[in-house]
RNA sequence: GGAGAGGUGGCAGAGUGGUUUAACGCGCACGCCUGGAAAGCGUGAAUACUGUAAAAGGUAUCGGGGGUUCGAAUCCCCCCCUCUCCGCCA
């Protein structure tokens, strides 16, 4: 959620920069202004009206004190309907501010301003490459006939028990799954400064509002219980990613600035309907309803997020390398970008059986934006309460990476040639049928 | 799931309709005092919204919501959480 004080002194600044998302949203900022300038207004008139009946109801129990009955009676008549109108004050207040918030819920971050200007994922400029596109003395095969030839996964009994876009990993499929999962924690957990934790797969609405999932986005998600009605969460949904869980370990806290830089890793499952996603990408592991995914979230002070993005960045891509793979970092421009994100970096791994780059990571920092919509705040060290920034990378995203694996690996014999730093967990140093 | 006891500021703990703008205490910060400390004395200290050039000021918050009243920590209703015991379960 964006700060009403900067909507309300800068608006045109804040137009400009939303115009360069996909555009659209800058139109409500008119709409939100005016709620606010009603609710303030309206606040000032009951709030004068309170502190008048609060005067009024000291020197009732005053005269009540002193036995003058008639007097304390007379007042009292006076203040009668004083109520009424504060309730409806109150209410024109209340429903101005529910009308604001609902709209400033639905308005996306502002861009950083060293984000590329551009409309889709085109003009997204490159970063860095590492490595290079293999060479193979044949003609690589794409992760579907890897798959099914060393049975890897049994894709028409997932489909049978699932439906389309889910996946049965089988015997070294299995294992190589949770093989990966396992280093990347590991590694993340002793190298890199995370604090491993494991969360909820299923999570009250509050925390994708937190996230910025919702309210927008609702329909992509899948709802499948409803919450304990005791505490208040309205439906539980399948976590599309380990940032909804995570990202909110901590909202609604005031944290101490000592308690800074926090940093999270997760192995979850993510759930996501993708819906209408048939076509480019249906056949094989690229898009799935479920995959697994360990992520990493980082929670600091705002003068350290670019700086501790940039880590975050370098923490995943070490996955790759030492994974022996191809790949290439790209900066999003401002009409890709993610909701919630001020400025992100996709890293795209080389599937050579696909021809094609694969996202296998997003980094982004969303500064405040998510801090502000779960009310996570800290203290800082000159007494201050404030919203710190969190970012959340993909460290990385399992079925893709386990793609650009299988395919980047495969021998000319039909075999995929395990890398070594895998090789402790996977305790082979080849996988065949 | 059943029974009981609780929920008040950083902590502890009074307060059953009106100088409570939440007592007393502990802890905290600053000052005085001291050679330095302790003790003592004094002052200050929550969060949000609002307001202002900045202040001052105002409103709300005693687990949450609603109600009664001129006025609610206090009375009424609903809900939540914590603790103890019992049951059930992996």
């Amino acid at each position: 959620m964006l700060d009403i004080a900067v909507i309300r002194k800068q608006p045109e600044f804040v137009k400009e920069r939303l115009a360069t998302r996909h555009g659209g949203d800058e139109a409500h900022i008119n709409e939100i202004l005016a709620l606010d300038e009603h609710r303030r207004k309206a606040l000032a008139e009951v709030e004068s009206l309170k502190a008048l009946r609060n005067k009024v109801s000291r020197e009732i129990g005053a005269l009540l004190g002193q036995k003058k009955l008639d007097e304390a009676n007379a007042m009292k008549a006076e203040t009668k309907n004083l109520g009424d109108k504060i309730a409806a004050l109150d209410k024109q207040a209340v429903d101005a501010e529910s009308g604001r918030d609902a709209l400033m819920l639905r308005l996306p971050n502002l861009p950083h301003g060293s984000v590329p200007l551009g409309k889709s994922a085109e003009d997204n400029p490159e970063v860095r490459v590492h490595g290079e596109k293999p060479d193979y003395t044949f003609q690589p095969k794409s992760h579907v006939e890897l798959c099914e030839s060393l049975k890897l996964v049994d894709f028409a009994r997932a489909t049978k028990l699932s439906g389309s876009g889910f996946l049965l990993y089988t015997n070294w499929g299995a294992k190589l799954e949770r093989a990966l999962i396992q280093f990347m924690l590991d590694l993340h957990s002793t190298e890199h400064g995370y604090t491993e934790v494991s969360p909820p797969f299923m999570v009250g609405e509050q925390c994708l509002v937190g996230v910025g999932q919702f309210p927008k986005f609702k329909d992509q998600y899948y709802g499948v219980a409803e919450g304990d009605v005791a505490a208040n969460l309205g439906k539980l949904y399948l976590i599309p990613t380990a940032e909804t869980p995570v990202a909110n370990i901590h909202r609604e806290e005031l944290l101490k600035v000592e308690q800074l830089p926090i940093q999270y890793c997760a192995y979850t499952p993510c759930f996501r309907g993708e819906a209408g996603a048939a076509g480019v990408g249906t056949r094989g592991m690229i898009r799935v309803h479920q995959f697994d995914k360990v992520e990493l979230i980082k929670v600091v002070k705002p003068e350290a997020g670019y700086d501790e993005l940039e880590r975050m960045v370098a923490n995943a891509e070490r996955i790759l390398q030492l994974m022996g793979l191809h790949y290439r970092v790209i900066s999003l421009c401002t009409g890709d970008m993610g909701f919630g994100s001020a400025k992100t970096y996709d890293i795209e791994v080389w599937a050579p059986g696909q021809g094609s780059y694969l996202e296998v990571s997003s980094c982004s920092n969303c500064e405040d934006f998510q801090a502000r919509r779960m009310n996570l705040r800290f203290k800082d060290a000159d007494g201050q309460n404030k919203f710190p920034h969190i970012l959340n990378g993909s460290g990385t995203a399992l079925a893709r990476l386990f793609v650009a694996l299988v395919e980047t690996h495969q021998q000319a014999d039909g075999s995929v040639l395990v890398p070594e730093p895998l090789r402790p967990y996977l305790k082979t140093e080849r996988i065949t049928p």
